[in-house]
DNA sequence: CCCTGATTCGC
DNA sequence: GCGAATCAGG
């Protein structure tokens, strides 16, 4: 991967508005942090706050080395005494560089088109149906374990849009218009276009209005048994 | 350990 | 010119 005009651009845009190089070579790809660290140092963009130029001693000597040179063996050297640590009070004056330290990192990624939510989140086949083993209340549908399917979800969109409603449940109670105070009584199927919510006011106490708890709370009882005071609303007088 | 940038040096 | 290796601080 070559350093194109473009390549430097980005480098030098993403490098002075505060991207760490780790950033700026997984956004070009195919170069190394380092890769980005040295073209940056070529270009002449350098001075920036890093976390080891701080030390400024007198160690100009041999920090960098791997291969080949051998690492001259002082075996048989006249060894002076150790006492070049002059323990000088330094660090008295030092502007210390750490000037604001802006991150604007989450704001270079510039739009480039890739926001948009694809309207097509499932690439499942559309050809064979899951078997619907039963169908539950509002219409759901219920499938055997090994009816399951979907099991990945697609890649996160780097950047959630606020979704506009779509005409279909213009007006309608959607998930986001759920409270305590409207029936919850789901309209439709679950992703359907207009898949919505009853949202008239509930039955107080309940989740769902008056004719939806009717359907949500039936009395199904085999015939002859006796039944336990109803717990509902309140659970009734304590009995002892 | 992880991260960071700086530096060196073989290619 | 390039970048892996290495250093060194947080």
């Amino acid at each position: 991967m070559g350093w194109t005009d473009e390549r430097i651009a980005t480098l030098k845009k993403m490098w002075e508005g505060g991207s760490t190089a780790s950033e700026i070579a997984a956004e070009l790809g195919g170069v190394s942090r380092n890769a980005v660290i040295g073209k940056a140092h070529r270009l002449g963009l350098k001075a920036r706050p890093s976390p080891v130029k701080a030390n400024d001693k007198k160690k100009p000597a041999a920090p960098a080395k791997k291969p080949a040179v051998a690492p001259a063996p002082r075996v048989a050297e006249p060894r002076t005494e150790p006492a070049e640590r002059s323990v000088t009070g330094e660090a008295a004056e030092r502007p210390a560089p750490r000037a604001a330290a802006p991150s604007p990192r989450a704001e270079a990624v510039a739009d480039d088109g890739l926001n948009a939510v694809p309207s097509q989140p499932v690439p499942g086949p559309p050809a064979d149906l899951p078997k619907i083993v039963s169908v539950g209340p509002g219409g759901f549908l219920r499938q055997g374990p090994g009816d399951q399917q979907a099991p990945i979800p697609p890649a996160p969109p780097r950047r959630l849009v606020p979704a506009k409603p779509s005409p279909e449940i213009a007006g309608k109670t959607t998930l986001l218009d759920l409270s305590e105070k409207v029936c919850r009584w789901p309209m439709g199927h679950p992703g359907e276009a207009d898949f919505h919510f009853c949202g008239v006011a509930v039955n107080p106490g309940f989740p769902y209005c008056v004719e939806h708890c009717g359907r949500a709370y039936q009395a199904q009882l085999p015939r002859g048994v006796r039944r336990p005071p109803p717990p509902l609303p309140f659970g009734g007088p304590r009995v002892r």
